[in-house]
DNA sequence: TTCAACCACTT
DNA sequence: ACCCTTGGTTGAA
């Protein structure tokens, strides 16, 4: 029996085992194999069982003689009768889910749908990046386990990370670009290296040789998921060549060629996801193919694939919601639940007069325009993480909400407005896995507030992962397909956050405070008397609301000037999501305004900084009106070049997403014009990716030549300046600029200032 | 002018 | 494989 300690790098599986790559202190990396037999649970009528387990011998899918044992059901919280079936091996378990999901309804099926080194990991009480010592023996020229120990705890906050050797892989030009066109940078540590890719066979030769020459960990790339692994892989195959791209050698494993991705609709907006290309025994993380990793780095991934006991790789392309589900997984396990495999509980009937009590959301003050839409003397104070923190509070989980234990205990927690009762028999799975959450994330936080902090940086991406993970935590509550997830526990959610705000209010209101605004779980407040307000009295405040409604408030600053850009639809009217003003420290927030939208051009959105900043220098309105001609100076600055025609085409681009596949369009908006030329120029864009186009000629009789994108200007023009439409960006210019200025100013006839195309000069 | 399609933003 | 709503722009009847 030989012994090795190390890191868990990387975990995956094939056919019938389980596969570890363990990193040494040393930097050695060693495959390790294991036996796996998960184990999945039935519930049904003792004749279909029977047939079952028939079938399951047929199949040579057992590993054990099945056995009836007592099991708990998660959302009714009695014990049952279940029949316990070992599998044989892994592989077949996505094959049995998807047998039995064919006959789902005649009876239940629980941890069929877990994922499968996920469940390994949940066995063995292991975790990507632990420490573990491992005893083995080699047999078949493979490394087998015989046990496995775990060194660190899954719970640690400061763990360590190994140095690892990264390489990057990206496109010259725009991935759209056809490779026959297109160049590879290879960057390492040490070199840099640029490989033409229209030759196939000579580029995985030189890929070949740059792996051997650096062996690197971790394989960063951009759009690797969806250009660049498939064309290696296709062409390796085609032309049988072997590549050095996985670690892993004696894997059997034949990779599918797919270029194709997924569209699905989260958060009301449609986002693409390319096929996955992970790497066997290093890290394959496409920059572009995730959202934690645009979001929180590695060590957000990292982070998350931890307490989730996901794969890196997985983690890299999974969404914040999935790490959050294996982490409820793991304590529902604990806690000795079936876990369900799909939503069993549905919703309870209601009547229309409860929906209309439940379905209202965040509540929303609108700023009070009578005072108009510029403030004085403004403080923000924000509850923080309050969704979080209401569900860890109250106990907030689906199990919970109405339970059965609990319907005749007078002592109950009730929810406000909602009636509904909560559990107080049982802690929610939910609010068992928020509340480590919450507790890692204020560690980290915590963290980064001490000088000196060395790697500042890193916990700053750990901390941002979490608090990513704890804002998509309240969505996965009320959203049907979700394994824990019911919408009466959503619906309690905001009803708790509506009354908190409400009290939040009162409170400022007892101090002497009125309320300007309010969103969700932040309020505007100012002074009766509208005079300066101090940092001591707000936190006096804030003390009073965190007792009362058991959340924490924070002050999040003290605006010497807020302002709330009033409707374009009805000027007397400001819009809820939109706002910007000045801290008393001189730090600037916006939000909602051109400056913080993806789909305004790069110009535009540098003439609004530039306006803004301008605005910053100003303590007060009035200063700020009285130098009107100045900020009229510099929308003249950018408005000259841009109505001669100078403006570079590349900062008037429009970025946008596009929302359906190129044939779901059914009327030729801009994205729809765009997307069905790249498919003229054989580029297929799918619903989710995003498209980059110039407005040419809005008002052109012919469609193909209002819009242009991205790639047909490069394909066509080398030249910097191009024909753009001058009066549709100058109107976009004058937009940012009435946005930000229409509320303040006494000016009232801005649309004169680009009336005229020789632009007329514009006197106060 | 009016309406529907489409897309982005806030918490 | 995340719920909701609102505001603004655009194309087309």
């Amino acid at each position: 029996m030989e012994t090795f300690q190390g890191y868990l790098f990387d975990i995956y599986h094939s056919e019938q085992k389980i596969y570890l790559w363990l990193r040494s202190d040393e930097g050695e990396l060693r495959l390790f194999s294991d036996k796996f037999f998960p184990i999945i649970y039935i519930d049904a009528p003792k004749n279909i069982l029977q047939k079952l387990i028939k079938r399951f011998y047929e199949l040579n899918a057992l590993a054990e003689i099945p056995t009836l044992t007592e099991k708990r059901l998660f959302y009714e919280n009695k014990k049952i009768s279940v029949l316990k079936l070992v599998i044989s091996k892994p592989q077949l378990l996505p094959k049995i889910t998807n047998k039995l999901f064919n006959l789902y309804g005649k009876y239940d099926i629980y941890h069929s749908d877990i994922e499968i080194t996920t469940g390994y990991m949940v066995e063995k009480d292991i975790y990507p990046l632990a420490y573990l010592k491992i005893n083995y023996e080699i047999k078949d020229n493979q490394n087998q386990i015989k046990n496995i120990q775990c060194l660190t705890n899954i719970h640690d906050l400061d763990y360590e990370v190994p140095n690892f050797r990264t390489i990057s892989l990206y496109l010259e030009k725009s991935q759209r670009i056809s490779l026959q066109h297109n160049t590879l940078i290879v960057e390492t540590n040490s070199d840099r290296y640029k490989i033409p890719t229209n030759n196939s066979r000579n580029l995985i030769y030189k890929l070949n040789e740059i792996f051997k020459k650096h062996d690197p960990d971790i394989v960063l790339t951009s759009y690797g998921d969806q250009i660049l692994f498939p064309y290696f892989f296709k062409t390796s195959q085609e032309n049988h060549i072997p590549t050095e791209f996985d670690r892993d050698k004696t894997s059997t494993i034949n990779r599918s060629i797919q270029t194709q991705g997924t569209s699905f609709n989260t958060y009301g907006t449609i986002v693409f996801r390319a096929p996955s290309y992970p790497l066997f025994g290093r890290w394959h993380i496409d920059s572009k193919n995730g959202f934690v990793y645009k979001e929180a780095d590695l060590m957000g991934i990292i982070e998350l694939a931890r307490i989730s006991r996901l794969p890196i790789q997985k983690m890299a392309r999974a969404s914040t919601g999935k790490a959050l589900t294996y982490i409820e997984v793991d304590v529902a396990l604990r806690m000795g639940y079936l876990v369900p495999w799909q939503k069993s509980a549905l919703e309870s009937p209601k009547t229309a007069l409860d929906l209309l009590n439940a379905d209202k959301g965040g509540l929303v003050f609108q700023a009070d325009i009578q005072n108009g839409f510029v403030l004085e003397n403004v403080a923000q104070l924000d509850f923080s993480q309050m969704y979080p923190q209401v569900m860890v509070t109250h106990n907030i989980s689906p199990e919970t909400i109405n339970c059965l234990c609990c319907k005749n205990d007078p002592k109950i927690e009730i929810v406000p407005s909602l009636g509904y009762r909560i559990c107080n028999k049982r802690r929610g799975v939910v609010s068992d896995a928020l509340a480590h959450v919450i507790e890692r994330r204020a560690h980290y936080k915590k963290q980064c507030k001490e000088p000196n902090q060395i790697n500042k940086h890193y916990i700053e991406q750990k901390q941002s992962s979490l608090k990513w993970m704890l804002v998509t935590s309240f969505g996965y509550l009320g959203y049907r397909n979700a394994k824990f997830g019911k919408l009466e526990s959503h619906e309690a959610v905001t009803a708790f956050g509506r009354e908190k705000l409400l009290m939040a209010k009162e409170i400022a209101e007892d101090y002497g405070y009125n309320l300007v605004h309010a969103i969700t779980d932040c309020i505007f407040i100012q002074k009766k008397d509208k005079s300066v307000i101090t940092e001591k009295n707000l936190q006096e405040i804030c003390q009073t609301i965190k007792l009362r409604t058991k959340i924490t408030m924070d002050i999040e600053g003290i605006f010497s000037w807020l302002s709330f850009p009033p409707s374009t639809q009805d000027h007397k009217m400001p819009v809820a999501n939109r706002y910007m003003g000045k801290f008393a420290n001189g730090h600037f927030k916006g939000r909602g305004i051109a400056l913080r939208r993806k789909d305004f051009p790069y110009y535009i959105k540098l003439a609004q900084q530039e306006m803004i900043r301008w605005m910053c220098q100003f303590e007060t309105i009035a200063d700020m009106q009285s130098k009107e001609t100045e900020i009229l100076e510099i929308f003249k600055k950018y408005d000259l070049p841009l109505s001669k025609g100078n403006v570079s085409w590349k900062e008037l681009l429009i970025l946008r997403s596009t929302s359906q596949d190129p044939e779901g369009y059914k009327v030729d908006a801009p994205s729809a014009v765009a997307v069905k030329d790249l498919l003229e120029m054989g580029i297929h864009v799918q619903a989710g990716e995003k498209i980059r186009y110039l407005v040419v000629n809005k008002k052109s009789e012919r469609k193909g030549e209002r819009y242009k994108t991205e790639e047909r200007i490069e394909t066509e023009n080398s030249q910097n300046l191009l024909i753009y439409d001058k009066t549709y960006y100058r109107k976009r210019l004058l937009a940012s600029f009435k946005e930000i200025w229409i509320g303040i100013s006494s000016f009232k006839d801005f649309n004169a200032l680009i009336s005229d195309e020789q632009l007329l000069p514009f006197k106060f």
